[in-house]
DNA sequence: ATGAAAGCGCTAACAT
DNA sequence: ATGTTAGCGCTTTCAT
């Protein structure tokens, strides 16, 4: 299939009698044009349905206006979210957006980078994949000084500015909770260690225990691999523990979700038996039996403080100096724990 | 922030000593070239870590192998499946791919597809907006010649390709499955008719029902708007019937589970007082209590054979004659439904 | 086997 | 108020 031609400004200068730089200067408004012809040239351009080729002009001002997003998986509904709110706000802010997906692997991460610079875009929104441990693809823009900030997934060593929620304090306020709603011994079930939320969860676990003169246990840690089979196993594994926990957090909803299927299925009650809360707040979680308490994040809200932020940096509104900004969560409570004694919600 | 430098074929050349073109043919495995020139060449442009500028190659051999997509909505699982499926099957074939929201209004639809057309686009892959009633936008695009095809929310009008569920058939197959499980009195709740999908889901709904030699009742069948109060309304007025349906069928999953949520807090048991179907196979469905019965339909597998097909066309694999490209889907019976009687799955 | 030159569509500095 | 010219980084014909 041919491409149709597109209507250039030669063409216009040439059926008007104008040269090319005064069709240029009456499409971007410019001052000094005789408002006559201004107004013929812009009416002409209606006409031919003249429509800029922004290659050309991206070539020339060396800026795209376009942005590249990096997320793990699009089709997890916490980063559709935060893309939506990414598009939208820099819709607003005149800029376009390139999303590509790391389907969780550090190749296709390294792949994605290597387009978008090479597409030009004017800076990066990165939310690392599951799989990424070494950073040279990182370092390598840092290098190249091309703007990128991180989000959700981060890392520290990085100097460039990461947009976060306060996992930690995410991961405290569901554990406080069902620690003060009766449970006497708490379970993190964790994904792989060097995940960067499994660290700050995990700290903000251990945070309440403490708060509550309780010593951390390393037999109510558990770690996941996130796949459905590793998440049952952790389940199955739960369910023959001698002395079992009475309440199990979660790093993320659907491990919970994975757990409290299974042991539907092998008669386990819950909360009955053992509270369970996750972490994300996924539409799922608000309509599994029973609902899921959980810690919501809004996605929508951190796209768009990250890539607000980011322009401010582009536009030289904020300053270069990598910065970390913190969203707070909420702790949403569902029927999967036990109500609070008195002030039951 | 300034973007840093970034190499060009021109230092390349000046620093060792040969013209730009001897640079640009090395780098692209030119066959004419001395082997150690060329390996000095590549050596040298890893050394310096080029990248390749895609604006001024795509604006030099006009063709930029990116693809435009514009989906509804993001954050929806099923168009989220689709890019995913859309971009790992284009990013095989060498293709990028910018992906727009038009957040179900026609105005931004009109001004995704602008943006993607200056930004040269190769092709175009449109679902349409809930809004879209009316189509100059699409026969604008059509007239200028720019490659693109409708997937999933399609107008028929418009002679371009398409890529579609079988609607019909889907909603026959489930409302079938309704009445073979003892149901008499089957409602249908569709979504604004002016929709594709409300008309076709329609025909396969009535398709089912003279089937089993039942007239069509226009009590029976029920328009939301499909936001959640829409829907909690619909839930309402059936509750409320003299007669109530004892099977419903609803056009998308996420009225038939804000319907299940209201029925379930005001003591209406599902399926024992009236059984309930959905459409979609959205992730909640599968863990609703009970689980909702749905039809399945694959959104990677739709994005990829859309992409596919684009793709094909352009590159003159495929005829330009628009062709209609009709996916099964397949039922899914769950709890929300009775079972069959014989042959229980 | 390599180089020179033209040009993709646009912008902007420099004329006039 | 408008035109001329150069050039963004690359590819490609034509020349040698």
């Amino acid at each position: 299939m041919k491409k149709g031609h597109q209507v250039t400004m030669k063409e216009i200068a040439k059926k008007l009698g104008f040269s090319v730089s005064t069709i240029s200067r009456a499409l971007k408004d410019s001052p000094e044009l005789h408002p006559d012809t201004k107004k013929k040239i812009v009416d002409m351009a209606k006409e031919m349905n003249y429509q800029p080729n922004l290659l050309a002009q991206s070539l020339r001002i060396s800026r795209t206006n376009t942005l590249g997003v990096i997320v793990p998986e699009i089709t997890s509904h916490f980063f559709a979210s935060c893309i939506s709110g990414i598009q939208d706000y820099a819709n607003k802010r005149g800029y376009n957006v390139m999303i590509c997906q790391s389907n969780e692997t550090l190749d296709l991460e390294i792949a994605n980078i290597r387009t978008l610079v090479s597409s030009q875009v004017d800076g990066l929104l990165i939310s690392l994949s599951r799989e990424t441990n070494q950073y040279d693809h990182l370092f390598d823009i840092y290098n190249r000084e091309i703007p990128f900030l991180l989000f959700d997934r981060v890392n520290e060593d990085i100097p460039v500015s990461r947009v976060t929620f306060n996992d930690e304090g995410g991961a405290y306020q569901v554990t406080k909770y069902l620690l003060e709603t009766g449970c006497k011994r708490v379970m993190y079930v964790s994904g792989p260690e060097d995940l960067y939320i499994s660290k700050k969860r995990k700290e903000g676990y251990i945070h309440a225990l403490n708060e509550f003169g309780i010593e951390l246990d390393s037999d109510l840690v558990k770690i996941s691999d996130l796949t459905t089979e590793g998440n049952i196993n952790i389940a199955k594994e739960i369910a023959n523990m001698k002395t079992r926990p009475d309440g199990v957090f979660c790093m993320i909803d659907p491990v919970a979700i994975d757990i409290l299927t299974f042991w539907k299925s092998i008669g386990i009650k819950v909360p009955e038996d053992m509270a369970l809360a996750g972490f994300t707040n996924n539409p799922t979680s608000a309509v599994v039996e029973p609902p899921l308490t959980t810690v919501a994040q809004p996605g929508y809200e951190m796209g768009k403080l990250a890539v607000s932020h980011l322009l401010d940096q582009l536009e030289g509104i904020a300053s270069d100096d990598p910065i970390s900004i913190v969203l707070e969560t909420t702790l949403v409570p569902r029927q999967s724990t036990k109500a609070l004694s008195k002030n039951e919600k």
